[in-house]
DNA sequence: CCAACTTGTCTATTCGAATAGACAAGTACG
DNA sequence: CGTACTTGTCTATTCGAATAGACAAGTTGG
């Protein structure tokens, strides 16, 4: 070991933003280079112990700094070889039968539903139109982050009818997927009846709960499910990380 | 003191970005209000007892996002009476007789200069054309940080002649003022013979010495100035932080 | 199997961010 | 003048960021 700079300058000062940590600055800075597409998918990183050097940081820092991105499904990490870029991105098919958990354990990743808030509320014009309900009736409002193998993939926004499903909020909260909490209501055979798909950027609400730098592409997909009746079940407005995922419209 | 919420939520987590501290995240919100004219020049801001309430936070932590406020020239504090928005800018005259020191002194300001950095190289195609030199000649290049009450106002990149000045670098670190510097060469009366203006973004090095945000505005300053004589004395590559600065051109 | 290399985990220490409280110093107003 | 209010400064404490070093656990290649 050599390890000079004790502590002060080298690389260091040309990233170091007052008041931001140093990891948070490493990673950011490896972010950009990631995104900008300059390494290949499955590239392998340098031994974090010479990603420390290079920085003139200690290689617990680094560390941390890889951490985050794993959070954010830039890298990969495997014990005794080494971290990877990742930037191939989920394949995610919309169709009638589209229900996260499965899409995700096909892909052969582990699914995660988690309820970030929920409430009731009275229909706004747009969701009632959905719904088939008159504006103002009272219908139960789901905020959850959706996530495979712990990386972040959607937050979603959904509304359901409060006549039925008062306590779809308390429910989801303990089964964890939507899936389960229709079959808890009795409903097991729903589908998909339209999707819209648009784009936008990520405000900073989202962008925090998929540890996503601000301003980052967002995928919003908006769409209303049905039960075997035809009767409107559910209307979802999700954002979709864009860097990590790819909607597939299935025809 | 009523004083709830001794460690977690409130107005803290809308803004609290992992890896970046307290302070900054409430400085850079307030930036934001300021920047987007939501202040009138002068207004006053609640005490810093209130601001620290509202956001969930101990005044300490105010009083740093203040102090950092105060850097970027966005507010001004004097005690015993508050915190003002400061969205006036500097006028800054560009004429045959453009010192800096004096155009800030007029303006009732402190000026204050300081050398980043200095190195001989040789003249590229534009600077030798600029001061009449033969493309390679050796010059000497400055860079130098400029701040009215302690408030960065530009970073500017100076070339001059080697052959003459070629201590210029250590003149100027010791005397802080170009002016002093050049007459220390015997050089008194020396004028702006043109000057060209442009408009660009920050990069992420002169963000950090101007202590703006990255990608805010900047005005691209580029001028010769010329002895008395009319020979070719300095060519200067200014960038001055748009949002504290306006140029007034004589004519 | 063994040696070299890389990531994971542990302990200890230093330094600054953030909190908490108290008081000084300045201004404004009746 | 004196009271109320606001900014400035000080001490003390807690918690996490960053450093430092050592060793365990895993992979690779001879």
């Amino acid at each position: 070991m050599l390890t000079r700079t004790p502590r002060g300058s080298s690389n260091r000062d040309s990233l170091l933003a007052r008041g931001v940590m140093l990891w948070r600055c490493i990673a950011d800075d490896y972010e950009q280079t990631i995104l900008i597409g300059k390494y290949d998918n499955g590239t392998k990183l340098p031994p974090e112990s010479e990603i420390a050097a290079r920085y003139g940081v200690n290689r617990h820092t680094v560390r941390r700094a890889m951490a985050e991105l794993g959070t954010r499904g830039l890298v990969r990490t495997e014990r005794g070889i080494g971290t990877f870029v990742r930037t191939d991105k989920m394949d995610y098919p919309i169709g009638q039968r589209t229900r996260f958990s499965e899409i995700v354990a096909a892909a052969g990743h582990e699914a995660e539903g988690r309820l970030q808030g929920h409430r009731h509320e009275p229909a706004s014009a747009e969701i009632a139109a959905h719904l088939g309900l008159k504006v103002g009736t009272d219908v139960v409002r789901l905020e959850i982050l959706r996530a495979a193998d712990r990386v972040p993939i959607s937050v979603a926004t959904t509304w359901l009818p409060a006549a039925r499903y008062a306590d779809a909020g308390k429910v989801f909260r303990r089964l964890q997927s939507m899936t389960r909490t229709l079959d808890h209501y009795g409903i097991t055979g729903y589908a998909r009846k339209w999707t819209r798909i648009s784009a936008g950027f990520a405000d900073a609400v989202d962008a925090g709960r998929l540890r996503l730098s601000v301003q980052r592409p967002i995928l919003v997909v908006e769409s209303l499910d049905v039960t075997g009746d035809g009767e409107p079940l559910l209307t979802t407005r999700g954002r979709f990380a864009a860097d990590r995922v790819a909607l597939t419209v299935e025809s």
